[in-house]
DNA sequence: CACCAGGCCAGCA
DNA sequence: TGCTGGCATGGT
């Protein structure tokens, strides 16, 4: 993998294990869409166009300070997916979902926007859920110019201020008080999310669940995309089918999920949910 | 008209 | 401690 600049884009060439259509749409972000022959997005407090041809990804009208800054950590660009792979490839279902969701990252995303985003996708589905995120940043976020004009996610201190009435614009529904609960706390002091980075998962996850509307699947989705605890393994009624499915003959898996691909995966429970999930719903495992 | 969607909370044994 | 109904909203 190298870096190169060419005018107003950045270049890198020869990545390994890093599939832009695998890793925007395998359910961990909400912002990034499909445009043209690549992907658009805002995030970071960034907008970005981004290409990929064949092991070449193309950054378009930004800068190497950026590169460096914000997209290099992103991206997850620093760490060996051939080694995680190789590590998970022992297990014969695990090789057949990175071999359909290769090229998966876990993008490494803004806390605060991965704690409001996945409150919002308690009993939600995932294109109502990009709507809702897309409603809070055009109604509360700082514009941002692009060509066009876009929105950042909104500050904590931004939705504090709101009222429930405020909110209502987005529509989140039975939601929208959680969300101000979220964002109180987080303004308040009461909890600290960049704090939370250094500590351990468990502890990490114990604090973020005094969230209302904060359990133990939204808790395991936010230390894992926006916190870098890469443990952490999300049970939603993807991940408990595809258990059911394939480790259990289809039959309820009857334990402890949690514990189950602890011991399974370890500490990289993270990345192998990310390709057990994608898998799971591309395949559309029956219920 | 039901039922479902990356669940969680409150109330109750 | 473990279970269940209800929950806002929009799509099928």
């Amino acid at each position: 993998m190298r870096i190169c600049e060419d005018g107003k884009d950045i270049i890198i060439k020869d990545t390994k294990q890093f599939d832009l259509t695998h890793t925007f749409d395998c359910g961990q972000c909400f912002r990034w869409n499909r445009q043209e022959e690549g992907y658009f997005g805002v995030a970071m407090g960034k907008a970005l166009y981004i290409t990929q041809s064949g092991s070449d990804i193309t950054l378009h009208n930004t800068t190497l300070a950026d590169y460096k800054q914000v997209w290099e950590g992103y991206f997850d660009l620093g760490r060996d997916y051939a080694k995680i792979q190789y590590t998970l490839s022992g297990d014969p279902v695990l090789s057949a979902a990175m071999l359909h969701g290769s090229g998966i990252r876990i993008l490494a995303q803004d806390t605060f926007e991965t704690l409001i985003s996945f409150i919002i996708s308690a009993n939600n589905n995932i294109p109502r859920i990009k709507l809702i995120v897309e409603r809070l940043c055009q109604n509360f976020g700082q514009p941002l110019e692009y060509g066009e004009k876009y929105y950042m996610f909104p500050t904590p201190e931004r939705l504090a201020a709101c009222s429930l009435e405020d909110l209502s614009v987005v529509k989140a529904g039975f939601r929208d008080k959680y969300i101000l609960d979220a964002a109180r706390k987080v303004v308040s002091g009461d909890i600290q999310l960049e704090q939370l980075k250094a500590v351990s998962f468990a502890k990490a996850k114990a604090e973020l669940m005094r969230i209302k509307g904060v359990g133990e699947k939204v808790a395991n989705c936010i230390v894992l995309f926006g916190l870098g605890h890469y443990s952490a393994f999300p049970i939603d009624v993807w991940i408990k089918r595809i258990i059911d499915h394939y480790y259990f003959g289809g039959e309820d898996a009857n334990c402890d999920i949690g514990e189950f691909a602890k011991g399974k995966f370890g500490d990289l429970g993270g990345f192998a949910q990310q390709y057990l999930f994608y898998y799971a719903r591309e395949n559309k495992v029956a219920k």
